[in-house]
DNA sequence: CAAAAGTAGTTTACATGGAAACTATTTATT
DNA sequence: AATAAATAGTTTCCATGTAAACTACTTTTG
C-alpha cells in the first residue's frame, strides 16, 4: 500500500520498536555518549582517547611489538602506523627495530611520554568513575563486568 | 628514568592495567565487535547498519522530521543529509517539505522501502539475539537493560 | 640453497563522519 | 512592517579510519 508520504506526526515521541533493545544500536549510542563526555573534558589538554590508550599500553608493556599493540586495542595496522608516527613526532614514543627480526618494530615511551601518561592518568581514568549519574556505582560496575565478558577482556 | 627502548618482552600477554575496566575503552571494543558480526552477516545483502536503522525508524514513524530522526539516532545533521540522499537515490525514502514550515523535511518510506525493511527485519534484529556465545541469554538481557539505562533509552 | 609462502609494517586511495560556515525560512522584537 | 534572532537543513572542507596493494624481511619446502 505504501502509506503516501506525510501521514505525519512529529510529536518528538519517537517509536523505536525492537531497535531499543538491539545490542548493536545501544552499544553505538553508549560509545558516542562516553566519547562525548571524554572529549568535552579532556580535549582541551590535547588528549585523544586512541592516542592516550596506546601510550598507556606501551607504558605498561615497554618493548611490545607495534602489531601486538594494534591487535590488543583493535586498531587496524594502517591506522596504527599513523598513530605511531604522530606520537613519535610528538616526542612521546620510540620505535626500535630489533636485530633478530628486522621487519618488526618495538615500541617504548620516551621520558617525555612517561611524564605525559603519568600526568594525565587520573583525568583519563576518571571516565570510568562515571560522569553520567544515570547509573549507580554498582550498576556501572556490573556494566563493566558484562562488557569485559562480552569483549573477551576477562583476566 | 625512561627505561631505554627495548626492555622487553613480546609475550602476547599484554598488561592493560585499569584500562580493562574503563567504560570508554570497553564500549569502543564491544561496539567494533558487534559491528563486525553484523557486517560479516549482512553486508552481502547491501545492508548497512546506519542506513537500515534510519529506514526502520522512519518506517515506524512515517512523516517524522529529518532532524528528529537524526537527534534520536545520534546522527549529526551533516551526515544525515548524505544518508537521506543515498536512501532517496536508492528508492527507499521520500522527502516532503510541508507547507506550514518550508524549512523542514518530512520523511517516509516508499513502497520499495517498506518491502526492504520488512524483508530484512529479521536478519537485522537477529544481532540482538546474541551472535557471540560469550554471554548467556540472561547476561545479554541484563547488558541490554544496563545500556538502555546508561544511554537514556528507557521507556 | 633457491623458490615459494608467510609475516610486519607502510603506502595509497577511498569511505565514513563531523565542525563550521552558509542558505532559506520562520519567529520574536521594536 | 522592518530588523534581529532562531531554526532546518545543506555545503564545504577536514579528521579519522580502512582495504588493498606494496616493500622488506623471515621461514618453509623441495
Amino acid at each position: 500500500m505504501g502509506q503516501s508520504a506525510g501521514d505525519i506526526l512529529d510529536s518528538e515521541r519517537v517509536e523505536l520498536g525492537e531497535l531499543s533493545s538491539s545490542l548493536g544500536f545501544l552499544l553505538r549510542v553508549a560509545q558516542l555518549q562516553a566519547f562525548d563526555a571524554f572529549f568535552n573534558r579532556l580535549a582541551p589538554d590535547g588528549l585523544k582517547p586512541g592516542e592516550f590508550t596506546m601510550l598507556w599500553v606501551v607504558g605498561l608493556n615497554p618493548g611490545l611489538r607495534q602489531g601486538t599493540v594494534a591487535r590488543t586495542l583493535a586498531i587496524k595496522p594502517a591506522h596504527m602506523t599513523k598513530l605511531v608516527q604522530r606520537m613519535v613526532d610528538a616526542g612521546y614514543l620510540l620505535r626500535k627495530t630489533p636485530d633478530n627480526d628486522r621487519r618488526s618494530v618495538h615500541l617504548s615511551l620516551t621520558d617525555k611520554g612517561q611524564e605525559f601518561v603519568a600526568s594525565n592518568r587520573d583525568a583519563f581514568l576518571s571516565l570510568h568513575g562515571d560522569e553520567r549519574a544515570t547509573l549507580t556505582p554498582e550498576e556501572a560496575d556490573h556494566l563493566v563486568t558484562l562488557l569485559r565478558r562480552f569483549t573477551g577482556f576477562e583476566d
